[in-house]
DNA sequence: CATGAATGAGCATTCATTCAT
DNA sequence: TATGAATGAATGCTCATTCAT
């Protein structure tokens, strides 16, 4: 899939690179997208300027970092979907999407842009997420374990519904668990 | 002539700050927080200073707002459960919350902070929707119209991500009414 | 001419306005434009923000500062002018602007955009300076004192080139007597 | 193998100076001073390294360009000197350095500084120049088609001059060739 | 009390220069 | 030696908050 850039990229700057998506991801997350530059560039161990060599503004930053999460996520999401047994795969990965977003609100929102509009440079993944999502969502509806008349729109709404339910209850996986069994009982046909 | 009153024009204050909670609802919901507090003041068709005589800095204006509408929702639910049958208050409540908040995310955010912390303001009319559900819920669970496991974080954790839901899904009436029927089917015991 | 301005503007706050474009003029005339905009405001005892908020931005101080100096030469040409009897008027009004300008080559800078492209608000005193000189020239070319074939552009390239050869020899009365003298006996039909 | 040679692959070396030389030349001259560095070792085709190892600053890069234009100047005037007869050589040599340093106010600017103070390396160069019209003028005066009083500072202002002038005029060679006729004809003594 | 001008810390971004590869 | 990635001081501009009018 990715691999071939533009340029092979020298080893110190593929790893700066890599350091930069890695501290902006967690500040980011942690902190909110408000967080000046200078902190996000410090916080990887490089000057502004290195990071402005690499992302040519803070909008392009965030950028990179949704980018990432959201093939991260896609990528796992297949996984999981091969994995399952056709019926059950739709469940399945709308647990790993929304534990894999929790306590990343940021992330819940650009989950969130795969129905909107969004950058051209997120239309990838979300695309890919979307379209794995549909299919599970037909072959669950045809084996009957999904209520027949939702749509797409609907389910992905539903799955940043539930990160959001799920990170704003905090840690406690037994609640977590019932919040959980919530949307997957109203998923299914009554 | 002379005389000491209390409140002498208060009149007058009284409207600037009723138009200030306005003007900073309506900008805060269509553009965000970001809004520099001069459009608001614009907007309200006072200068900066009367903003920040009325409210002492951004962020509590921003208070102020949302403490605004908690209120009103507190208000409105509480009638809506006066006036359900006992079993169905729940999900009316539950609906009416949801739908108040369509749109909002800023006021999202906040409920969401009624359950974790908050500032003191914000303490009692989250504390009164909470108090309000806490009712609800135990009686919906008599009556068996709820899952008996379910607590009361759980529930708020699940109005949040139904208002979240709502927002991404956008304005399509019948998509909406499918993603509550996810919500309320789920909440009932299997 | 001028006087009405928008809103009749703050006793204070025109008075920093005009500190600003006094500031502004001394500092871009001594030290050139690229002095931050922060020396100007320290210049003119004021803060950035009050900079900003006279002036839009440093290009817009810049061509605040040439409008006014562009409106000081004319509003001085056209006395000069109305002062001389018709045929010597030109040679008056030569000296006289090359003189304003002497020492200031942003200024003569922006003379020079009297022949060209300019942001509008420079349209109005460079057109201004244009056509008066546009008069005195056809008026010294009918007086037989200016050679009949040259053209206004050129009357203005000369101009700046004066100013121009002024400001490279520096302060020297005799010198630029003699430098005057050859542009004035230049400019006189063979 | 081994051997110490004072100057290994020069070769390469001074062709990288020279499409530097070149580069800066044209990229100041057509966009500008304030181009960054790197878009000039661009234009080199070398990266911003060798630019900084061959100049150690971007000033000493300017100054490169600057001295080398004004040895072509000088040596073309030298040619142009020696090829007129004695009485003319300064008019033509005249046209020619404006001519030459047309359309480049950087450089005519560096050519102003031949008056006045300047970096050690543009001495040379521009004393050249200096004695070239130094010599030239004490011939024409002396054959008497130049005022006698004019001194070697005023001469340089009004290359200066007639550069600016014919800088602003742009591409018209009937204007140009009118506001030489000024120039020259006020050299003559009345 | 209302107004809006003044303030200045804070931020994203640029660019001359250095240095690891 | 050439390269171009890294650096970080410097700059233009914004905006919450204060205070003179």
């Amino acid at each position: 899939m990715s691999g071939i850039r533009e340029r092979p990229l020298r080893a110190d700057a593929a790893r700066n690179r890599a350091r930069l998506l890695e501290a902006a991801t967690e500040v980011f997350t942690t902190r909110g997208v408000g967080v000046p530059t200078e902190e996000i560039a410090r916080a990887a161990g490089v000057g502004v300027g290195t990071l402005f060599r690499h992302f040519p503004s803070k909008e392009a930053l965030l950028e990179a970092v949704m980018v990432r999460r959201l093939e991260s996520v896609a990528a796992r999401a297949e996984q999981v979907a091969a994995a399952s047994e056709p019926a059950g795969a739709l469940f399945d990965c709308f647990r790993l999407i929304v534990e894999q977003s929790a306590g990343k609100s940021a992330f819940t929102q650009a989950l969130a842009a795969a129905g909107v509009d969004v950058h051209a440079s997120l239309r990838g993944p979300s695309a890919a997420i979307r379209e794995l999502l549909a299919g599970l969502l037909e072959r669950a509806q045809q084996a009957g374990v999904v209520r027949s008349e939702l749509t797409l729109p609907e389910l992905l709404a539903l799955l940043v519904g539930a990160g959001a339910a799920v990170e704003q209850l905090g840690p406690d996986p037994a609640g977590r668990e019932r919040v959980f069994e919530v949307f997957l009982t109203g998923l299914r046909p009554r």
